[in-house]
DNA sequence: TATTTTTTTCTTGTACACAATTTGTATTTT
DNA sequence: AAAATACAAATTGTGTACAAGAAAAAAATA
């Protein structure tokens, strides 16, 4: 009976961590407790506290006496995001490449294969979670409790993001995606033969191309209408 | 009532947290749930959520089954530390320089009287604390989520190094706290006139003299004691 | 009819009791 | 005497009941 509810509480766990970064809950979006608890099995007291270990991980935000809501995705995240993402990357490829172990570079090509997987035949969501993973794998070989949360933190919001912007909708986009894919295989090989200063290079290039992506997504080519064509107002 | 329990539960986390930072409970310490309940007369319900708060941000450690830890300092975390701590406080020093308002700049300069009168009359502790408090206020101005998360890792642990290593035993590791005075000093112009440039510059030989002064106590100068004038064994 | 006040309902926060797991101790066995 | 096993004590995890607070709905007033 006890092991059943252990498990219920990691599934609980994971469910919501995975729902977060799919958008499938969108930021904002109010946790209700008691509801949750049901569906889960579970008391609201464990519940409770997987919420707030989510809340320290930076998936939901807590308010007083008013419930848990997924973490916000605000008008200056984004910049906030492209400002640090280059740096903490770097940092982490760099540390990656001194200090991956066999078995995790195995695992990184494992998830890069998922990658390309998902890039052929996945859905949005399983493209931000494929790749997500793979940058997982590059933040376990740096190996810096300092630099973890950070990096954690990004890879959330990086999974969220993607799942907004890794939809391509004409030719540009499709081919930065697969180019993306290039310099994860750029990537993993720099990490390989512990080549450092490749890595940390590497992860620029990696994020310029990802503001690019963002960049043709939030500015999309103008409406080729003309004045008067469009409604002004919609019908109630 | 409810106010009281409020109250209490704040009151818990604040003692914590000091008590973490200021090294009055070691890193590796068990947190006994029922002694910590007793002594905030608060439920274990109430204090459990505490801790899983605590956990996320870096102080304590859970482990299934068998309580809270205060977070260990292990063999590679010093390294670690000094690996990521220049980035980190370069990258947050710049944005701060970028971004501080005034109200944020007078707060700094009122830490900094706070820091120079703890070198002057105050314990190890009020060092510490005063010195975390001094860039806690940069962390604030850098105003970035994502850097946030590392920075205030960093930033405890800073101050548990902190209060080994800010304790001067002789005429060199006081010097070069009065130089880590000075370097607040030129922070705070660096922040003023907006100088991101040299505000980087700044944090990186601020975290060269903190080596410097952890290496004076790693390394002291050896024992001047001949072979043989120290007892094999003392005595039972 | 619009606005304020009061009441009701719903949600979150805390306390306590019990279940389950781990750890230390004592006893037995080799 | 050493090791293994069984038992006992202490500690953590979960469920439930109740209290406190916030949001929503209803009633009263302008």
């Amino acid at each position: 009976m006890k092991d059943a509810s252990k498990r219920r509480k990691s599934e609980l766990y994971d469910h919501l961590k995975t729902a977060i970064m799919t958008l499938a809950l969108r930021p904002g979006a109010d946790l209700d407790e008691a509801s949750l608890s049901e569906e889960f099995s579970l008391s609201r007291t464990p519940l409770r506290e997987v919420l707030r270990q989510l809340a320290g991980e930076g998936y939901v935000d807590l308010r007083e006496n008013r419930g848990a809501r997924v973490s916000e995705m605000s008008h200056t995240t984004l910049r906030d995001f492209f400002l640090a993402a280059p740096m903490m990357y770097g940092a982490v490829l760099q540390l990656a490449a001194k200090n991956a172990l066999p078995q995790q570079i195995e695992a990184l090509k494992a998830a890069q294969m998922d990658f390309k997987r998902a890039l052929r035949s996945g859905s949005g969501a399983d493209r931000a979670m494929a790749n997500n993973r793979f940058h997982e794998i590059t933040g376990e070989m740096a190996d810096n409790i300092y630099l973890a949360p950070s990096f954690q933190r990004l890879l959330i919001d990086h999974a969220r993001i993607g799942m907004t912007f890794y939809r391509p909708r004409d030719q540009k986009m499709t081919e930065n995606l697969s180019e993306a894919s290039q310099q994860h295989d750029a990537i993993i090989a720099a990490i390989e033969s512990g080549d450092e200063a490749t890595a940390a290079q590497l992860a620029i290039d990696h994020w310029n191309l990802s503001r690019d992506q963002i960049e043709l997504f939030v500015m999309p080519a103008g409406l080729d209408v003309q004045l008067g064509t469009v409604a002004r107002k919609t019908p109630a």
